[in-house]
DNA sequence: ATCACGACTGGGAGCGCTCCCACCCCGGGG
DNA sequence: CCCCGGGGTGGGAGCGCTCCCAGTCGTGAT
């Protein structure tokens, strides 16, 4: 513990470009390109610096370099708190995952941006104008949330999980919340059930609404009636899912299957068929979306689709990362498939 | 110049502290002191460059901040991918939110790193001895971890959460892990118990320790015997939890209640309990440990110890602010209190 | 031998801030 | 009336990098 790093404080004494220059006997110009990997260096030299580098244990100094070449080799997650759907689990530390996993290879950081307050989200606003980071995740955002034209306006990289809309101009990632509904349904149906309910996300959410046509297709392919009163919708949450269910059984007393859009819906209904002495699966079927814990916990274990939200946040990443490398935003549009996975409650 | 600028693609364009000044007609250290918040400005010229500021819509440029003032208004939150235990919800996302509070007031920005592989954490050492935060928030460490160690060495401001052992150096926030064991033991003698045997989590970890601590006080203060046949370790896991059980069954088959170490072993222990016609709550009472959203949707929903982690998360980032502040570290320990959340399944 | 031309290389000129020293100006004491 | 001391202020000197423009060499063609 030298005396001089401490008075000199944080910071002080790391070997700069400069002074690995002075001891590998070349010039900061060189030096640099050794550390950035330009081929116009000749392998002598490359091997001096990189002697030189390895034995002052040198690391670029990040700021200077942000500095100086006017990107931040970082990028943004951007969270809305409010959004309890993504920020729940198990949505959030899977997507982090993903997207840590694709950014392991880069020399990229991410920064984690939770915004809840609307002050927040106006400092945010202003982060991103002020070209902190070079790209942006954004995931669970409303469809009323201002923060993605703003972004378009800055024509900064982003990439938005789950679109907004059929014609999302942002590059996106979703999972086929279509075909995983549609599958779900499709497996009541092999089941034998004929009257088969749907509880619904908040409809002016895309993902939900695609859930929702998955259902219907699912039910016309069977030549199945797709009643509106099988048809309730709710709000992702527990208790919406309880008050749906409720509703069903009121309305269409014959359900014998009930496909809610998310497990905790799920969870919801179950606890109104338990009450009212319905038997899952024997007289209903239940099949949940997400195949979080709640579903593999729930008694009877609970058929759910499996979204692959690690890869999508990988995805992401990728998607993000090829759009700061090129320059400029581009729009692709990915959607990876879904799983049913089967467990008691079908 | 302005050719320069538009080449120079995004990022581009943005007022400069310069270009601040010349509109407010001051000099830049004044617009600098402005910005910064410092006294010794008049009143009057103050006014003039916050409208300026305003007019421009002037955003400090963090890199060039950085590089000068070298400190970086950033902190890590370092988080081992491998320890599922802390990565897994709800921990992972409610220590988030709860950084992200305490961050909420303060310009800082938080930097999420994982560590998986060992070579991910050799990075994380170069990039921390970079100086690249200016403090780290470290969550779900290992007893041998090397990572706690190498970071006093730097001396840079950490805060773990889960101190390691009895004397951890480092300053830590911890919730109570004792006095919730207790509570939950304590509440099962009051409710007639009297076999009362527990599921440990590894006991090399210190938190699974204090639980275990506790468990033997309550037992103690009732009078009862903590026999060592009715104490049986486990790993935290699922699996850990259902060999755990079916052990506890084998060796004493008189138990009529069972303390878990955490939800995810009980849920495992109620399995087993399942399958051996064992009834709870009325065979056998079971309590777990963190509350966790398993713990609601369990059958019956499980009577848990709730640990406040948003809150954890709030206090080890305003230890970590307040060390960085100092300019010095500091070892506080700071220890929350958790609280018996009850449900049917006692 | 001369010339042009790549392949490499050195280092100046910033990037936008903070730090800090010098300076200005004004009031009060000698 | 001069000097001193502070509050307030301007701006030079970097922070450590990247960019890019000049070189400096060899080399093959002429």
């Amino acid at each position: 513990m030298t005396a001089a790093r401490t008075v000199r404080g944080r910071g002080a004494g790391r070997p700069t470009l400069e002074e690995v220059a002075a001891r590998a006997g070349v010039g900061r110009g060189t030096v640099s390109r050794v550390i950035n990997g330009s081929p116009r260096v000749s392998d002598r030299t490359r091997a001096a610096v990189e002697a030189a580098v390895a034995e002052l244990g040198y690391v670029p100094n990040r700021a200077a370099r942000a500095l100086a070449a006017n990107r931040t080799d970082a990028i943004a997650l951007v969270v809305p708190e409010t959004e309890t759907r993504f920020f729940a689990e198990p949505y959030f530390s899977e997507v982090v995952r993903g997207v840590g996993q694709a950014l392991a290879e880069t020399e990229m950081q991410l920064l984690l941006t939770l915004v809840g307050s609307d002050r927040e989200r106006r400092r945010l606003a202003q982060y991103l104008t002020g070209h902190r980071v070079d790209g942006v995740l954004l995931v669970g955002v409303h469809a009323d949330d201002p923060l993605p034209e703003l972004l378009e306006q800055l024509d900064m990289p982003v990439v938005i999980s789950g679109p907004r809309s059929e014609d999302e101009p942002l590059a996106s990632v979703d999972s086929d919340n279509f075909a995983g509904a549609r599958a779900a349904v499709a497996h009541l149906v092999a089941r034998g059930r004929r009257s088969i309910a749907t509880i619904t996300g908040p409809l002016d959410v895309y993902g939900a609404r695609r859930r929702l046509d998955g259902y219907r297709a699912a039910l016309a392919e069977a030549g199945l009636p797709a009643a509106p009163h099988l048809i309730s919708p709710a709000d992702f949450t527990e208790e919406g899912g309880r008050g749906a269910m409720a509703d069903l059984l009121g309305r269409a007393p014959e359900v014998d299957a009930v496909f809610a859009a998310s497990d905790v819906m799920a969870s919801g209904a179950r606890q109104v068929l338990r009450e009212r002495g319905r038997r899952v699966p024997e007289d209903v079927s239940l099949v949940g979306f997400d195949d979080s814990a709640i579903a593999r916990h729930m008694e009877p274990p609970l058929t759910s689709v499996r979204q692959p939200i690690e890869e999508m946040g990988r995805a992401m990443t990728e998607l993000l990362l090829a759009q700061i490398a090129a320059g400029e935003p581009s729009r692709p549009r990915l959607v990876l498939p879904t799983e049913l996975v089967v467990r008691s409650s079908t």
